[in-house]
DNA sequence: ACTCATCCTG
DNA sequence: CAGGATGAGT
């Protein structure tokens, strides 16, 4: 058997021919056909568009007679919706259009829109100041007392964030949010109207969703509170009512929300959360320099130009646990076992606001978002975590959002999808920017207006594959993070006790498996008489490093930095050395090498900042 | 008492 | 990868 370690040596400087690229331009960022889909719907009036296309195939709208599986949603569907019109007059199949057609036209439509409304429905964040509290409280150290002594500084950075500032852009945010709430409901009921007219030219408007809601309703009492069920089991015009009737409910209860919680008494203190990204350069120097380093070549570029499929299969399993592994949200919500169900129906003239508040750009722009995001994700992370009492009011629009999101979730790209790499001030969501605060942010936006800003995005209540995945990637760069790095790097979850523990967990058993390649490639190299560690390097078409690749990054879309192979060769010297001097005779002959590879952190690039599931 | 890292196991 | 056991540290 061949190491292929050995040889390594000689061919190290083989392949110069692809020089070091910058790390942080990581030209992995796929975009995938959903991202471009819905980009493409971003830039003009999503409202428009739907209602033109939703007028055009009206006429074919047979009632009763469209159903929506929901587990038919994929990215298939959105190719459909893209080629429907030139496929249907293709056929030449006479003059008529094959009913089918216009349904699944329309089907692709909507379901569109509900993509674009996937959003986790219980989004909570941190609010500003509660994120700093628990940083503060969290800077307790991680690992061993070198680590704790980096650390320091990073406290003293803490303490000592200006406290004045926070006050007035807390009063101008929720000034700006009072506005783009007011602008989202106007023009809920706009599209509410047109879609009931297009649907109901004859009828009155007063009927609205009265069917729906009673089904709902009863649904609701049977326990079986999925309105995807009801979806799939009612024609395309309750389809279309239910969509109405979410969007609205879900609408009025995030204003109920921003307004409740966004009362004076309320608003908080400025966050001290400019946590400091202080670099952490000067720690791994000194190990750095001893060591005979081989240039990684660049073999490792060849980089699979497929979309991400989450890789780790999705079982439809669901989760129970309360201590969750990786939260794989059911694809059809299963009866809920928990909360009661507390009706607190909102009356669609809850708020009656003007609609001049806001541009046209600004509709297309927030209502975009609203689509996209779902109703909790911007306005929830406003509040500070709802007590649970006025979460179980939202139950039952929090199951459908669940079930959407969960679909959606699934064919998500775990993070790539920029073809940029994004600085601090040019945030984007998703290729839906938010203006309105984007540009008040300028280019000095600070940490807190960037978590404020971050947490516009969907907050997730558990663990994803993507998360997972995205927690591989970091593995390259990290192999022990602490809770901060953990919590910085995972915006769009919701961490708690359980979150924390799992995300730790993880990284224990990333680490597990690093250090078994390590220490088995090393005693191999032994057994096959390698003379010493500089015959030991570590390139990327070496066996040690494509098991750590196929681990950490199995769809082989991720460029591996060059540090990493650094860290991993000094990994294999310290194994080498160690059990060439016989030392795993002692039991805990590892720690000393894991004292030494905890210092060879890197920093995360910014780019992992950006939300894992979208 | 609590958290975290590792080891071991499935 | 998760769960349990164990030990170290606070």
């Amino acid at each position: 058997m061949n190491l292929s370690l050995s040889d390594r040596s000689v061919q190290g400087n083989k392949g110069s021919h692809e020089e070091d690229k910058p790390q942080l331009a990581h030209p992995y960022f796929h975009r995938t056909m959903y991202d471009d889909s819905l980009a493409s719907y971003s830039n003009g009036s999503i409202i428009s568009q739907l209602l033109r296309k939703t007028i055009q195939s009206k006429k074919a709208l047979d009632d009763g007679l469209f159903y929506l599986p929901a587990t038919t949603l994929s990215t298939t569907a959105l190719v459909d919706s893209g080629q429907e019109d030139q496929d249907s007059t293709s056929s030449g199949n006479s003059g008529e259009r094959p009913v089918s057609e216009h349904l699944r036209a329309k089907r692709a439509r909507v379901e569109n829109i509900i993509r674009g409304m996937a959003g986790s429905p219980s989004a909570r964040v941190l609010g500003a100041n509660e994120q700093a509290d628990e940083e503060s409280h969290d800077n307790r150290e991680t690992y061993k007392e070198n680590k704790r002594k980096q650390r320091l500084p990073l406290h003293q950075d803490l303490d000592s964030a200006p406290a004045s500032r926070g006050r007035s852009s807390k009063d101008e945010e929720c000034h700006r949010l009072r506005g783009q709430l007011h602008a989202m409901q106007s023009l809920l009921r706009q599209l509410q109207e047109k879609l009931f007219r297009v649907q109901n030219p004859n009828d009155s408007e007063h009927e609205y969703g009265e069917e729906f809601e009673r089904r709902l309703h009863n649904q609701r009492e049977s326990g079986k509170t999925d309105s995807d069920q009801v979806m799939i089991h009612s024609g395309g015009r309750n389809l279309q009512e239910a969509l109405k009737y979410e969007l609205s409910k879900a609408i009025a209860e995030s204003v109920d929300l921003v307004f409740k919680k966004f009362s004076p008494t309320l608003l908080v203190p400025p966050s001290p959360s400019h946590i400091s990204q202080v670099p952490e350069l000067k720690k791994r120097t000194k190990t750095q320099s001893s060591l005979e380093i081989s240039k990684a070549n660049g073999e490792g570029t060849h980089r699979s130009l497929n979309y991400y499929e989450g890789s780790e299969g999705h079982t439809p399993e669901d989760q129970t646990e309360a201590l969750s592994l990786v939260v794989r949200k059911p694809p059809l919500s299963h009866p809920v076992t928990a909360s009661p169900v507390a009706k607190r129906p909102y009356p669609l003239s809850h708020a009656p606001f003007q609609f001049s508040y806001c541009s046209p750009l600004q509709e297309n722009q927030i209502l975009g978002h609203l689509l996209k995001y779902g109703p909790h994700s911007s306005f929830g992370s406003l509040s500070c975590l709802p007590p649970p009492v006025d979460r179980s009011s939202t139950d039952s629009i929090n199951l459908t959002w669940d079930a959407i999101a969960a679909r959606a979730k699934v064919t998500s790209n775990p993070m790539g999808h920029r073809p940029q790499p994004t600085t601090m001030g040019q945030v984007m969501v998703d290729g839906l920017s938010l203006p309105t605060i984007k540009v008040e942010c300028g280019d000095s936006q600070t940490m807190a207006e960037r978590n404020t800003y971050m947490s516009l995005r969907n907050i997730q209540e558990g663990l994803t594959p993507s998360h997972l995945k995205k927690a591989k990637l970091m593995f390259f760069y990290t192999r022990y993070p602490s809770s901060n790095v953990l919590k910085t790097f995972f915006p769009d979850v919701k961490f708690n006790r359980c979150i924390t523990s799992q995300l730790i967990k993880w990284f224990s058993n990333f680490r597990e498996f690093y250090y078994i390649q390590m220490e088995k490639f090393a005693r191999q190299a032994i057994m096959e008489g390698v003379s010493g560690t500089k015959d030991l390097s570590i390139s990327r078409d070496t066996e040690l490093f494509r098991a750590l690749n196929m681990h950490y990054n199995k769809a082989n879309d991720f460029q591996v930095p060059d540090r990493f192979l650094e860290v991993a060769e000094i990994t294999l010297h310290e194994f080498y050395n160690a059990i060439s001097l016989a030392k795993d005779s002692d039991p805990s002959w590892k720690k000393a090498i894991y004292k030494v590879i905890c210092k060879l952190d890197s920093e995360v690039p910014e780019d992992f900042k950006s939300p894992s599931c979208l």
